[in-house]
DNA sequence: GCATAAATAGAAATGATTTCTTTTTACATG
DNA sequence: CATGTAAAAAGAAATCATTTCTATTTATGC
């Protein structure tokens, strides 16, 4: 694991800091999603000096270069899960309850939930399909932008 | 549409006071969705003492009992919607830039982005799929239950 | 009209997340 | 191996959306 680590971070052209390597491992060796707060009480067991805007700032990046993934939680807060699946896109299925996370294969989203619930025995209480992006008007106009 | 929100409110059992009705006004009014804050305002305009905290209060409420919409928004901030379609539970396609709210059929995923690409003419940039719900485990077992 | 539970005001607290400035560190290069 | 430099981190502080709290008001059924 840490040799993909190392690579991952090599390949993205990330240095290798202590804390950035460490703050992966305690993701990785995770089963389910983790918060930045829990993720920084792990570090701290290793690390006598290691600050929560650290583990904010690496987490985003990270997220944003797409070697973690965020979980988007019913109470908002910011949870991060490392995929064993790789960066490729694809979507979760998460139990707000012990915080697994399964990978669901990409089919509609009517089977999506039969099949997740076929296959993790699990109970599917809510989900989220929402589509982001800019409308024809805005995609083609320069008028009225007013990005939130 | 005032007899549609009064009816609504009636059904639900809840109290037709003048600032719900006005922020119920305010939401169908709008064609994007708005944030709490946004609607503060507008609400300020018509009503000289109107709190914040009644604003949050009845936009929870309203979304939990299905009369409005929540948008999930990268930049995690709270955003309602009234939605025209009713309560039936379905899915939307928003623009980040102008909050235009375009409604989306069940289809396929992939059948999704192009069939909204294909009505609305936009560029689709991200997309949310995700089922929330208790695992296995957690459904049978009284164990581990960590509810986040 | 009156009782009562629901709803609101207004102030204050909360707490996750971000920003800022200074210091440290990884690592490419000579 | 020394070292310059940009990235990374520390630590303190700020931000600000959201929630909580208590006292007061109000809609509505009787």
């Amino acid at each position: 694991m840490k040799q993909r680590i190392n690579a991952i971070l090599k390949e993205l052209g990330l240095k290798e800091t202590p804390k950035r390597l460490a703050l992966l491992e305690v993701l990785a060796e995770e089963p389910g999603f983790l918060s930045p707060e829990e993720i920084w009480r792990a570090l701290k067991v290793r690390f006598t000096t290691i600050g929560l805007p650290t583990v904010y700032r690496n987490l985003e990046d990270l997220a944003n270069r797409g070697v973690i993934s965020t979980v988007i939680h019913p109470n908002r807060q910011l949870y991060y899960y490392f995929c064993t699946e790789g960066s490729g896109h694809h979507h979760h299925f998460i139990c707000t309850s012990c915080r697994k996370v399964e990978d669901i294969p990409e089919c509609t989203v009517a089977a999506m939930a039969g099949d997740i619930v076929t296959r993790a025995g699990g109970k599917i209480t809510s989900h989220i399909v929402q589509f982001n992006g800019l409308c024809g008007d805005c995609l083609t106009g320069p008028e009225g932008r007013m990005e939130v």
